[in-house]
DNA sequence: ATGTAAGCGAGACGGTACGTCCTGTCTTGTC
DNA sequence: GACAAGACAGGACGTACCGTCTCGCTTACAT
């Protein structure tokens, strides 16, 4: 798996040498307390307030960190898509299928629910966020497809691709399809993305695929 | 194109014959100031008393007719859902293309852009906003699919389904992909939905569909 | 006494007739929570907060009357004052020292210990303030001063002045006195102002009257 | 004049011979800050970190050497009160009204102004302060009294008090009338403290004396 | 000369209160 | 009974200070 690099997760901070350093264990208690206030309250019931005390925190240490509410659940939230990973079950429509209900299932955690909506919401005012939604999130998801198309081009199930401009633009517009078919089923639609819908999906996807 | 019903947008309303009837006039100066100040401010800063201020309305007129923000929004925005239609351009690839061209320029615009994933990640904790939702919006995209099949089918583009409850989890799926890609493109990956786009995208999709 | 008129309490009132008009109970809340949080907690200590709890109303009532702290106090405090009556013991001498005894009194209360000279403090950066201090509680006192001269005039214990600047310079020199030495020795030297320290400060004061 | 003892400015200072001495620039440093704040914002919107900001100091140092506002500003303001010198104009009368004409002068200055009253208030409630306001400040000008008198008698201009009680008690109640009414009359009343004011009450309080 | 103990600037920390804003309800008088 | 106006209780906001606590230096005395 390609190493995510986070550079920095506070381009904010002052990094000089001097004074009192920020507390690790502070950071990780706000995120926890974040994803915790979100499963049991919900994005708009979630307060700064509400999450300072979780965390056992001052609400400035917050807002020394971020600039408010969607900046921090968008942290908090990017951290559960580290864990997407590619599974590996050696064909194409098996891992395609695999990837999608994997998606499926982060997407229905009730963390992942309330949120991912709302920020991208948000975002559509705020330069900033959209930023830090495409690079927390966004683009590490993007890398999948890339990796996933790499890999099926090893295995020879799918050609290789000259025109580089051209294999971009197709990862792109297969990212937009595998995710928001997939978001938009499960938060939109509001329907289960079970493995026959999965598969008939696949199906779809790959077959389109071909066309390309 | 099906007649939508709306049975009664205001279920709440008492109905009794007596007192002052309501003010149609107040409706539409509510909805119409909703919209202006979701082009405005976005939907997380607009307000309930700037919306009524705006509509030259106390405040307790608009809790008369709706429970809340979201209500609220979601009314003023459906109404410009009520302006899609199904366009006929002679073949399949050519009103689907048009039809994601059409769909792209009504979630760019600023009132939509803002508040439609907002509304739908409120939905995600509230069921009757949910309902409202998918009887104003995604039940009126979908009719859309439904009619543009009969039409492939009745020109000859596309083969007539036996199997009904395929055929629905078929349009199913093929709306949730095309919402999905195009409200992804739109507003999560935050790019241009434009012709060469839709063309691409069309074709991964016809041919995809081939396949079901 | 003379019947001091308040014209306005809150001047800031928009007293138009349309809306709901302010609730009475809840200025009577406010002003009863403020003495006693000035009791309990002292000025310093005392919050805007912790006076809306006490008064079971909401911070913004509090701020739709007053601009601050300062002036509520003022107001709560002013109250007091009002119980202040010139005595009437048959001469002069003892209608001074019982005023005395009654003004110490007064200042020992613990309302009024913590927050008169914090007031006074606050206003010499505020002239609004400074204007609401002396209409509310110096000219009240000032009055008196005048009421007992006019009446030892009448007892022929003091002989009437014809130079009218120079009797309100007088006037204005004897309130200085009086009230300041008093407010002195009870919140400055912190002693008490007992009635031995009554008559001497009384013989003191009435005979360097005479030189005047 | 007596020769005011300042036994231990910092009485919490460990005086421990080792380790790094306190720096007596920072001292100066932070007692100017203090009254620079004083004069440019007001006792009220005095902070300890702006303090510490101006004297070039962090917060830590002011900490280390009084315990609070008050604390500080009690010796910030105190050491103006030493400028406070009995005049020698050759008679009574004359010292008197130049006495209170330097006080007025002193209660005038911007830096006493504000903080005198809100130190006194403070003290309503601190035992401590109360106790360091007496000794820095309030015994200072006690002092100016006895030495006036003292050089009042040896001119023959007032007799000699064979009873010390009751020379001691008038001592008291003199210095409440004559720091009271200036205080009152230049900080509550807030008119000024002018020559023909000072005349006026210097004769009342000459002839008063006289009585007693 | 070196060790050690306190002082120092910087700035993060847990708190508390601020004064503002918004929500959804209520109370007026008018239509 | 709907309506405009606006007061109301409640609660979150983001900011400002408080007084404390690490940090990594510096300073000066005691070995």
């Amino acid at each position: 798996m390609v190493a995510v690099m986070h550079s920095d997760p506070h381009p904010g901070a002052p990094n000089g040498r001097t004074g009192r350093p920020r507390s690790a264990e502070a950071d990780r208690a706000i995120l926890d307390a974040t994803r915790a206030a979100l499963v049991e309250r919900g994005w708009s019931k979630l307060t700064m307030g509400d999450v300072a005390t979780r965390a056992g925190v001052a609400k400035t240490t917050l807002y020394r960190r971020w600039t408010g509410k969607s900046e921090l659940v968008v942290d908090a939230v990017a951290a559960l898509f580290d864990e997407l990973a590619l599974p590996d079950l050696g064909s194409l429509p098996a891992d395609v299928e695999e990837m999608v209900l994997r998606l499926a299932a982060l997407l229905e955690r009730p963390e992942t629910r309330t949120s991912l909506m709302a920020v991208v919401a948000e975002a559509t005012r705020d330069e900033a966020l959209r930023g830090r939604i495409r690079s927390a999130i966004v683009d590490r998801q993007k890398c999948l497809v890339l990796e996933g198309r790499a890999r099926a081009q090893a295995r020879g199930e799918l050609p290789y691709e000259e025109d580089t401009a051209s294999a971009a633009r197709n990862a792109d517009l297969i990212f937009d399809v595998i995710a928001g078919a997939v978001v938009h089923r499960a938060l939109v639609s509001a329907e289960p993305v079970d493995p026959a819908w999965a598969r008939r999906f696949t199906r779809l996807l790959l077959s389109g695929i071909g066309s390309l």
